[in-house]
DNA sequence: TATTACAAGTTGTCTGCACAAGTAAAAAAA
DNA sequence: TTTTTTTACTTGTGCAGACAACTTGTAATA
């Protein structure tokens, strides 16, 4: 793997690349015995020496384990046990991600596996350090929700650097094309489509949207929404459309909200890129004395338990949460199994109604 | 360390001994480069092969890296960096374990260390199966947050050889007596009394409660809530106090919310053992058609996002959450870092007024 | 001055040998 | 038959030497 097999190779390495393959094989089953020194020594026509160098090294590699007097035995493989899984999320303690995390956590601890968990708060700077520190560690496999994934990504060589090494990874809800990843995601576009849709046939003509801006979910969600509008003829109104980024989270929605009747325009819905941002809209509209769903719709993501902790219900596109978790913990514990190569998996949006819309007669 | 220096010892093994003492003692300072093979060889009155020998384990336990050309060097030691700290809570995604663990992934990866994530579902058997194989992962500390910490534990022998091992731990919200561990907690009794007493000023006569039974923080909270009763004179009446364990979880709250004034008993106010007890309550009251707070008075703990999310804000005893957890962290760092022995916080518990409750004219 | 070639020193690979220490089974002795 | 000893094997430790591959500083060259 390393080299091919030419000359070149070291004989040691050589030797214990012929090794792993017959253990790989199954030519030598755990626990049993290997030849000896002088036996694999006479074989290869080596001395004695370099057989030991190559055993060494496999030794040290956990593959084999010696007995003065007995002989070289291979070691039982732990089976996937005991190994160790990363999780590089954006957010741990906010939004939906604490379902995420907990799905992966059930599906990797009854697999015996345990969950090395980072979050980069959505700033490339903090995933390169994640992924330095982590690239440190014994991992066998790696999830991760990129960081500002509709920027262009600074830190790819550290992928590189974990295919260099034959440690997978698997990204979650968005993914950069330039890796062509495995991953598992939402068609958020299909998802910004269908909320636009939805809305158009309850009557409203006149729609606002607010999505994040550095983030492909985001950049995705708002592409089909814009769709949908376009598709029905329903103008779109620059003001009405609203964009911020992470740094921004906790003010522009709410101002945006409140900004909403102020230029005239009088929209009588609107999507918003998540269920969070959804109550700090909903907030500025009560301050603003707009009744939800009476005067305005209101219709967002993710389908996360704010939406039904508030005493307007919103209606939401769901999120797999949980089991979208379950599910690539599975997915990465194939890849390192090697059962599967690159796995891809987009959910299809669904629409859970609720009580957050009204349609116009 | 392994053996006395004396001759029953290999020379390699002397060799690297010395060469770890040199190290120990800063006489070989990292990155600086060790006498090359010859001269150890020529100085040890050894072969160069032993040395080699000695210098190879050197390798391969990270202690110094070689360079085909140049020589050998002492590596950086890492310094705290890279270490693996393990946290096991009850859960992951519900309650506000969310902002703890952020809170304490925030310093540990400040500190660059990682998390090792697992959680138990508050079930003893799953915390066998964590702590098991948590033993197995090279951990420098561990932050557990006790199972059923009102119940006999079972798994005590775990806990023995994480302090056989020397690798600390400090446990979260609860601890059990027997370890005599280090603890972060809240003064839950502290915390249900301030609870009771706020009700009783309000000129609450009949009040309820429900608890968790199988959690320490719940028999606590409990504690404190009928001490004030009892101290101010307030008639305990066992029907208006309820109990539940971690399988009634989903079930309890709601129907004991329902059957409140079933008995004939007249409550006007009620403590729950956090917000999403609260909650499920409230949902029970509002079927029940009682408003709150005008006919009914609700208080709980934790200060969790639940509280402000619904309809009515729940008043609530304030949990640190996130503060909390980054304290663990950087409590669990010193002690990996063997600058304390035994950390003990109690946090003060704090009451945050909302609009759940009223004063009964 | 800048470049190239060389020399000295480093670790990497490899051979061959010798004996020690430990295991397991066969052979010998009780 | 049971016990002890021997023997033949295993891996562990150690020596001496050789050349390859690589780095670095110095000397020779352009």
């Amino acid at each position: 793997m390393e080299q091919e097999n030419n000359n070149t190779m070291p004989k040691y390495s050589r030797l214990k690349e012929y090794l792993k393959e017959q253990m790989k094989r199954g030519v030598i089953a755990p626990g049993s015995q290997l030849p000896s020194e002088n036996m694999l020594a006479e074989e290869f026509k080596i001395s004695r020496h370099t057989v030991r160098q190559a055993l060494n090294d496999l030794e040290n590699e956990g593959l084999i384990f010696r007995e003065q007097g007995r002989g070289t035995f291979r070691s039982y493989p732990t089976s996937g046990k005991g190994k160790i899984v990363a999780l590089v999320t954006t957010y741990i303690s906010e939004y939906i991600f604490p379902e995420v995390i907990r799905g992966i956590e059930e599906v990797l601890s009854a697999a015996g596996c345990t969950l090395l968990l980072a979050s980069t708060g959505n700033d490339q700077k903090k995933e390169a350090a994640c992924l330095e520190s982590l690239l440190q560690q014994k991992i066998s496999g790696l999830i991760i929700e990129p960081t500002q994934s509709a920027r262009k990504n600074v830190n790819l060589k550290y992928y590189r650097d974990l295919e260099k090494r034959g440690i997978p990874y698997l990204m979650l809800h968005a993914y950069y094309p330039e890796l062509d990843p495995a991953y598992i995601i939402m068609d958020d576009e299909k998802g910004g489509y269908m909320a636009a849709e939805y809305l158009i046939q309850l009557g409203h003509k006149k729609i606002a949207g607010v999505f994040k801006a550095d983030d492909r979910q985001g950049v995705k969600r708002r592409d089909g929404f814009l769709k949908a509008l376009k598709k029905y003829g329903v103008k779109i109104t620059p003001d009405l459309l609203g964009a911020y980024e992470t740094a921004q989270l906790y003010s522009y929605p709410y101002q945006f909200g409140r900004a909403l009747f102020a230029k005239g325009e009088q929209p009588t819905a609107m999507v918003c890129y998540n269920d969070q941002i959804a109550l700090m809209v909903l907030e500025a509209l009560r301050d603003e004395g707009i009744k939800v769903p009476e005067e305005f719709s209101l219709l967002s993501f993710d389908d996360s338990s704010l939406a039904v902790a508030s005493e307007v219900k919103l209606s939401s596109i769901k999120h797999p949460k949980a089991a979208m978790g379950r599910q690539a913990a599975r997915f990465i514990l194939d890849m390192i199994e090697d059962k599967v190569i690159k796995v891809r998996q987009v959910y299809q949006p669904e629409l859970i109604l609720r009580s957050s819309c009204r349609a116009l007669v």
